[in-house]
DNA sequence: GGCCTCCTATGCGTAAACGCATAATGACTG
DNA sequence: CAGTCATTATGCGTTTACGCATAGGAGGCC
């Protein structure tokens, strides 16, 4: 019987590509991933992986393998998630994915009176660009922007968040109060136009004349620079209206709340309780958040 | 990301119901077992193998798991057999099974010449009692006293194997030739009679007024015993006509032997060369086998 | 009750596997 | 073409996990 932990090794790399990649993915190093491969490759007897210039691919032998190590992932997976379920404890680590901002200003007072009272729980509050995965448990649960979709997801409305268009007092008192077109200003943008999340689709219509003052990825540099006075800003109120901005026409954007979790794992004590916090939490802010 | 390996020993565990026993489905040693279920249960939070006076017995947490990893079995065996199935050479191992007379007497020979012809190629003959898996690749091929059923097997039927009843010469002096009822005469069986092989079915009703004169599984004590004069035994005929023994009347029983082995691994090369050799020498020996 | 067998727990020494550091290689960029 | 960044390969020291041996139960059987 081969070692499933090889077989989950050799997954990895035809994923990433890369040994290095892959040994990423798993939490070890490079030189143990090359190691492992090298091994299961030696007890298979067969060539999985050829090695290229461009990193790993797949042999046909590989192929074979691949499709049924996708099928104990799954199953792996699943078996977590199952296990997680089954976890009565009050205790334990929860972690929590969601944009930077809300994580900041919005969740971490709710987080903190939810550390209070429960003294066993560490929340891990992960804050990615990328939409982690519930399913393949990146995190126990996520407050997202917008509706979560797909499969075997729990899901629950938080709130609204509202929108605004801000700028400086200073910047104001220079430029001028924008109007429709916003010819003779300047907005601060995200690094690409890609994303069409509802406030720049709004912003882009209102401001299709003004030129470019600053982009960022960072909301946090948006708000400094917007308080810098480079440029209006599409902000959310809950970021910007604490700090003094200017709230400007044109803009009532605004995009739903929703936590989402596992089916799996709905009925995990540590899981419900932080959702309820949250709930609570976030509906206690709604004021705050719609504007 | 939980260890697939720790699955695999949970998986082990939960169906041997002991550390020990499933030690050794794994090939490893009990104490190994023991810490590895102990590592995997403190990371996953949760009991999932509660401990008994009788063994282990899984907990609800364990039978939630139990599914997810009876999967990921399920595809590592798949995986085995795909990357076996891509093995492209005249070279490495191949398990044959069978039982035991067959393989001394029969097959022997024919794995003299064929490892004499693919001096690359290590056949390893397993004699077991069991019914090996080949799904399970505890063998890579099987001879069968029967028509093997079920899913995913390629099979070739070998021949036929003749049986008959046996006596030595100093038996057949004393006791005289035996007649419809078997009065007066002594038969070697099985330890049980639960097995209804065909030739014991028809040895049962021939002889149905016979005393026992020994019972054992091992058809080479069934053979010195009939040679030492113990009784009147059932026998192959490959088995019993070179050592001399007198034929008797009332049985012409015969069984098929077939030749099986999975559907995945049918085009590796070493394994259809055994294949071809087993069908090709048993074709050579078939006046021997039918009588 | 004593004996036997099979189990689990644990201490100890070793060998295998790992992480780290470094060197070598190759691809992309300005 | 140099410089940067990513990769893989390899040597070394250490930790970890393992096998072995043994002790301590828990039935089963005469």
């Amino acid at each position: 019987m081969l070692d499933w932990e090889d077989l989950h090794s050799f997954l990895a790399v035809a994923r990433a590509g890369t040994l290095s990649g892959a040994a990423r993915t798993l939490g070890i190093r490079q030189s143990t991933m090359g190691r492992r491969l090298a091994a299961f490759e030696a007890r298979a007897g067969v060539l999985l992986l050829q090695k290229t210039p461009r990193g790993y691919v797949l042999t046909p032998a590989g192929e074979a393998a691949l499709a049924e190590a996708e099928t104990m992932e799954t199953a792996a997976l699943a078996a977590e998630r199952a296990i997680t379920g089954q976890d009565t404890r009050l205790a334990g680590e929860v972690r929590l994915t969601t944009i930077e901002t809300l994580a900041a200003e919005v969740l971490m007072p709710i987080i903190a009176q939810f550390s209070a009272d429960y003294p066993g729980i560490l929340v891990k509050l992960i804050c990615s660009q990328r939409t982690l995965s519930l399913a393949a448990r990146e995190a126990d649960l996520a407050v997202r922007m917008a509706r979560p979709l797909g499969g075997d997801l729990v899901i629950r409305k938080l709130g609204d968040i509202g929108y605004g268009h801000y700028a400086s007092p200073a910047y104001i008192a220079q430029h001028g109060l924008p109007t429709q077109g916003g010819a003779g200003h300047k907005v601060i943008l995200m690094e690409d136009d890609s994303p069409n999340f509802p406030e720049y689709v709004v912003m882009a219509q209102y401001f299709s004349h003004a030129e470019v003052g600053l982009r960022s990825d960072s909301r946090y540099v948006q708000l400094k620079a917007c308080m810098a006075g480079l440029g209006v800003a599409c902000l959310a109120h809950y970021l910007a209206a604490p700090q003094g901005l200017v709230r400007l026409p044109g803009c009532d954007a605004k995009r739903e709340v929703w936590l989402a979790q596992h089916r799996d794992t709905r009925e995990t004590p540590r899981f419900k309780a932080l959702s309820a916090a949250l709930v609570n939490g976030m509906k206690a802010q709604s004021a705050l958040l719609t504007g």
